[in-house]
DNA sequence: CCAACCATGTAAGCTGTTACATGATTGA
DNA sequence: TCAATCATGTAACAGCTTACATGGTTGG
């Protein structure tokens, strides 16, 4: 067991894996882009930094002069990153930052999660219509019952990107 | 200011409001529907049950024999909820939950509610949109795209079902 | 020269998770 | 009687947020 990195770590290393940084340049990452959603402010990515590099999963050459840190994940990083790339779909938001770096996978293994992905977003959806119909679902006043329903709009709407991304990276993949 | 008060805490709130319960009735509600994405088990529905007493916002009446604590709002309790429900719209997850307790306010609150929720969507969306377009965003792998994507169709998501609440509340309302 | 931004961090506090502990009641 | 479920908790730990602290560099 590697001892727990948590998705924020995952995220640094992929972008680390993409391109070497310095944990500045990493928070500019987070503030500027929708990766913002799976972090914030200094007070998580340095202390974050400092576990991976704990970890051994990343180290800092101060090669140049006023480059400061730039970090590099090392072979135990880079072979974790792989591993935790083709590990079960699970949490959503943890999948899609997962998906967000498989761009460097074939397109067989993307297609394939996407597989997972989208089953795992149906098997949601039937528990929330397998409630909406119980006692209990029935039950629930209006507004409780159009709240669920919000919920099974965005496995919906998860189910039909996975569809469309799908044809998307083979008509890519046809391209070339 | 009434020191903090967590989602975990209001949906507590809410739950007891409609129906005096005992923290073991709570837990159930958690593990069997899908307000669970709002907690889980007992180590964080306990010491939440706990802080709200401190803050005298709920208390027990031990009643009856064999009922064991039932929680109660406590005036206090019912204003604080009151105003947690009519508060400007932040968080998705947060909005959804106090969607949700909105059953007992004038439908006109609710249309309101939808209004505000449906356009913090519309922003979100938008600053993906511009994000899609920015030289970051083009300058994305087709994967990372694909992902932002994601995020876009849930917005949408949220906008299409703010609408169609509004007609369903609408049509209830009509209905009487 | 001064504001803005580069660049890195620390400390306190809050919440939540996991895992464990305990005992009563009830139905098969 | 024995397993399940009712019922309530505690302790350790992890992780994040907020807020603060510090100094270098660079452009107007």
């Amino acid at each position: 067991m590697t001892s727990k990195i948590t998705p924020l770590g995952y995220a640094l290393m992929g972008l680390i894996r993409d391109e070497a940084r310095s944990g500045y340049a990493l928070r500019k990452v987070f503030e500027t882009t929708p990766m913002g959603n799976y972090s914030s402010s200094p007070g998580s990515i340095y202390p974050a930094l400092k576990a991976l590099e704990r970890l051994g999963l990343v180290e800092t050459r101060d090669a140049s002069s006023r480059g400061k840190g730039l970090y590099h994940l090392t072979g135990t990083g880079q072979s974790a990153f792989a591993d935790w790339l083709r590990a079960p779909v699970e949490d959503v938001a943890e999948a899609m930052l997962r998906f967000a770096f498989l761009h460097d996978a074939d397109t067989a293994v993307t297609l394939i999660f996407l597989d997972a992905f989208a089953a795992a977003a149906r098997q949601r959806l039937a528990a929330l219509d397998a409630f909406l119909n119980s006692a209990d679902g029935r039950g629930m006043p209006l507004q409780a019952r159009l709240a669920v329903e919000h919920g099974r709009r965005g496995e919906q709407a998860s189910i039909d990107w996975a569809v469309w991304a799908q044809g998307a990276l083979k008509f890519e993949r046809d391209a070339t």
